[in-house]
DNA sequence: CTAAATACTGTATATAATTACAGTATGAAT
DNA sequence: ATTCATACTGTAATTATATACAGTATTTAG
């Protein structure tokens, strides 16, 4: 239903290319010269399709008046976690905010982080970390870790079959020392980097 | 001579509007509606003056071909300054990047911190602050001073007319007591943010 | 003091662009 | 078997759009 052919996803590839590059969306018959087509109408039974599945938008009446429906450019931005959710349920999203290419890692999400446990590592309550989850969780980096339905951000000192050590960067707080093979340990992903809004 | 009017930049700042929400930039009659114009040459000739300033280029006889040009929507990021420069001398800005709507203030330029003496507030070495320059300083704000051709940053904790105190937030630095009678002593600006690379 | 730049109104026109209608041909779905 | 979706050609008309030319008034720079 909602999946394009090979030719409408070139048609859409297409348009995104001219919007990236020209900074406005192509005509008909900028469409038809590039493929070929001979008849602009051509290019109008794609843009119908495309509509229809709900790849773009088109204004009547306007030229280049193509908007793309799906500009998935957007990071999901993950305020407080429900217990037993996955970390990008819709539910957890607190807002989407533009890609901002600030790690030199990839982002999958940012999360704000609750909570003072982190400051002598310079991560304060209410920054917002970027989040890769598919790096490998190495010792001596931040990670995001779930604990039974808990989440947390610290640094990973220690890990092995049945000895997990997940250090707060807080004198004030003690280690969290874990058996992985009697509790239920997640890594969510590996902190990439920081964003702090300060007002 | 690339320094925009107030009504230039207003009409700039339509143009950015319009490419951000509906995808794509208006014709001279939509510019001409929304600012309520009664001929769509005035546009036009708004067109041609942002053209000539080099904030725009415009395809001819292309419908919506206006597209901003690059430099606009980057921030400089400010490396080691220069003894004596201004801030955004070319010599000092390390490179460009994206416009990364971090803080909820506005946002000149990045600078790439040195140092740690800002540790205890979560400043490390090589982040990067986003300063608001036009903010007016106030107590307990992290501030970007200059003494002497000496670009630092500091809290602010006391103004006076003859007496002012930055402090390290670092136990091991002392706090900078100056006399801004005696001493040459600038604000350049606000921490409104920080973003930092975990790599 | 004068020319140039700014900020518009008002009219007009060529052309850029959308988009409907009428077809053809092929493959997939009911 | 026949309708529907896909993927086009070909023509044409309305309207959307760019843009030139002729003005006026105010402000700014040399």
């Amino acid at each position: 239903m909602n999946t394009l052919t090979n030719r409408q996803k070139e048609i859409f590839d297409f348009i995104k290319l001219k919007i990236s590059n020209e900074g406005y969306p192509p005509t008909r018959m900028e469409i038809s010269e590039f493929f070929g087509f001979k008849s602009p109408n051509a290019a109008e039974d794609h843009l119908k399709a495309l509509k229809k599945k709900g790849f773009i938008d088109i204004l009547s009446g306007t030229s280049r008046g193509i908007s793309l429906s799906v500009h998935d450019d957007s990071i999901p931005l993950i305020g407080l976690v429900s217990a037993g959710s996955p970390m990008l349920a819709e539910e957890n999203v607190e807002k989407r905010i533009p890609a901002l290419p600030i790690s030199s890692h990839g982002i999958d999400y940012y999360l704000r982080v609750k909570g003072d446990s982190m400051i002598d590592v310079g991560i304060f309550d209410n920054d917002l970390i970027a989040v890769n989850k598919d790096l490998k969780v190495k010792k001596n980096t931040i990670v995001i870790a779930r604990i039974d339905d808990d989440v947390t951000v610290k640094t990973l000192i220690e890990i092995s079959n049945n000895k997990v050590v997940l250090k707060a960067e807080n004198k004030d707080y003690d280690d969290i020392v874990i058996n992985p093979k009697k509790v239920n340990l997640n890594f969510e992903g590996t902190c990439v980097g920081l964003i702090r809004n300060i007002s």
